[in-house]
DNA sequence: TTATTAGAGACAACAAGAATCTTTAATATC
DNA sequence: GATATTAAAGATTCTTGTTGTCTCTAATAA
């Protein structure tokens, strides 16, 4: 059991958009050559979190990708679940029994897990990487 | 990314093998009779659990199975990590960055629901369960 | 010695993920 | 309106890991 390599590039993409000038939108082209991807494969990554509704999308010429504007917080686990989708990591494999306590605690610990990716935002730690940056140029 | 249907399988027979009475061993024909499972098939998952110390193995007639009596206090992540292996669900793709504040947020978050598991022992559940089953008796 | 049971190995079937190629649709610019 | 540019969708291949079966070997109680 293991994110796929889906998540990774997404997470790094997300990072990379929200680093990026407001409002300049950049191509899959590079984006794809900034992690060493081929831009198809990388496109249909991008075009999950587009209908997730984390990016936003314009074709055409000067087009591409840029953040959407509404979310200014977009946590890590919007971003994983707009990849991996929102099933549990656990599930009944026959006989779901209602109440059943094996269930309960792999939920409740996986809410765990949630919990945290939920609160985590993307803007801090590009905040912090701003800060790391700028710290290492002062010396 | 979810559990490996092995990990469902593993958890039943162990919460099964703890609700039995102690010191009876059962054959690994029952266990996956019990389960609607292929023997040869839950024989392997029983190997693993074995080699991860949580259940003790004797071959010959009236061999088989039971819990191994030190650990009588067994975590579902000592079992899950019997079945999944303990590597992370998170690793990096490409270039591998010390201090990645990526990887943090993803280990730390992965962290939690492990603590989690490994504070919920098997044994607290099936005397739940056998709460639950008294509790219908007296009815 | 024999019946019984776990364990190891090879191997096939299947599913999901990773990745590429091709075609289509939308849009800014001229 | 024509054209260049770019995202989106579809089909398809490749790879990997899981699931499961079959067969053979090793250990042990009776
Ligand atoms: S985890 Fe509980 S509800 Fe799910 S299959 Fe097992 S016994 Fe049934
Ligand atoms: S998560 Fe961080 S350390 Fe890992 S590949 Fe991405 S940038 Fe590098």
């Amino acid at each position: 059991m293991k994110y796929s390599n889906a998540t990774n590039y997404a997470l790094h993409t997300m990072v990379y958009l929200i680093w990026l000038p407001k409002a300049s939108t950049v191509g899959v082209q590079d984006l794809a050559e900034f992690q060493k991807l081929s831009p198809t494969y990388l496109s249909k990554i991008l075009t999950k979190l587009t209908k997730a509704g984390l990016i936003e999308s314009t074709p055409g010429a000067k087009g591409g990708y840029k953040i959407s504007k509404s979310p200014k917080e977009i946590s890590f686990l919007d971003v994983i679940i707009a990849i991996e989708g929102e099933s549990n990591l656990f599930n009944c494999s026959i006989h779901h029994n209602e109440g059943c306590l094996i269930e309960k605690v792999m939920r409740e610990s996986e809410d765990n897990m949630k919990e945290e990716l939920s609160n985590r935002l993307l803007i801090d730690i590009v905040e912090k990487m701003e800060l790391q940056k700028q710290a290492k140029e002062s010396n």
